[in-house]
DNA sequence: TAAAAAATAATACGATTGTCTTATATTTGA
DNA sequence: TCAAATATAAGACAATCGTATTATTTTTTA
């Protein structure tokens, strides 16, 4: 695998990290990427020895996304408090797209968290959640947040899934801007003690 | 379908609920819910006619359930405030479940929401959400929050929403307890005004 | 108690699933 | 340039899916 073909690779993956966010990992059909892709379903062996293997690709697609995004929002500014408001305000940035399918990370989760049986690796699972907390947690720490952080973190990862569940399932717009904006107040609220 | 068969249809419903629950919607064939009920896979036909109709029956048992536990809260205390203390304290009350699967209106909205093509009632979907905010409302108007009530229930059921996925993910028991409590005491803070 | 209705059992159906194999084409390196 | 490695294509595989049908048993009702 060389030069050549990690094209169509990254096509199949490309195209299942889309599927997987509309439809669903198990809603998801070979069939279904092949069609999108035009790649015929039974050369994705070739790629990947299993479908697991295309949602740990795909996992680790979306860990890339989100460094990108992360990385964005440090380049636009050197405040952590800017930067956390930023992640705060990203929904609003796929806002047509979280109101129809949710959060990518979110919505993925607890659906591979069903899993028990399947050997999905709870680490690959969690592994953007991961990523985001820490991120989140080195922005406190400039705060002099530092022992609080782990908490805080979590707090806004579980608010931001909340309000994204809630508009998606409404498919409510007004919703998720109005709590966004208490998002950033309970940011401001929280972070200036 | 009179006196009995009710009995067996009654069955299906329970071992689909609790699958539905456990492994998802999708994850879950007839012949899971055929292993747990020892009814043949062919014999369901009998009593539904689709799948769908069997998740149709499951959304209606948890509308029966939640309305239960609201009587519950209602029947424990007549203060409204306490009530909705209550209604924020239920995931400790089922916290294994909920830390291994996660809520069970929360975790099937998000897997449904995702059925564009299929013919998923929106209504039915949002069914149980719908009970408890308008509920949540009832209390909050007795409380003299009638203009910001719907603002006020969505943010509750999204803030829960979002504690007990991030619990889930993370089968975080501790996080649980810590955000139950916090939610409490945002429930005191915001109704004080 | 006999006919009608309801319930249960068991099996078959076509379609689709993820996986795997084989055959052909293309690219690479000596 | 020619063998070796890589890539693509296409189809077959058993298993399982939700659904449907038929036959038998049980219950109800007149």
């Amino acid at each position: 695998m060389g030069t050549k073909g990690s094209a169509n690779r990254q096509r199949i993956v490309d195209a299942a990290d889309h599927l997987f966010y509309s439809r669903g990992y198990n809603q998801t059909s070979f069939s279904d990427i092949s069609d999108e892709t035009g790649i015929p379903r039974g050369n994705f062996y070739y790629y990947f020895k299993t479908k697991e293997d295309i949602l740990a690709a795909v996992v680790d697609a979306r860990v890339g996304e989100f460094k990108a995004v992360l990385k964005n929002c440090e380049e636009a500014t050197s405040d952590p408090m800017q930067r956390l408001h930023a992640l705060a305000q990203l929904p609003l940035q796929h806002e047509t797209q979280v109101l129809q399918y949710g959060c990518p990370i979110g919505s993925l989760s607890s659906e591979l968290v069903k899993e028990q049986d399947t050997e999905i690796s709870q680490v690959r699972l969690t592994a953007v959640f991961d990523l985001l907390k820490s991120w989140i947690i080195e922005q406190l720490d400039k705060l002099g947040q530092s022992s609080r952080g782990d908490d805080i973190a979590k707090d806004l990862l579980a608010r931001m899934q909340g309000i994204i569940l809630i508009a998606n399932v409404y498919n409510d717009a007004p919703f998720l801007h109005r709590s966004v904006n208490d998002l950033q107040s309970w940011l401001n609220q929280t972070l200036s003690n």
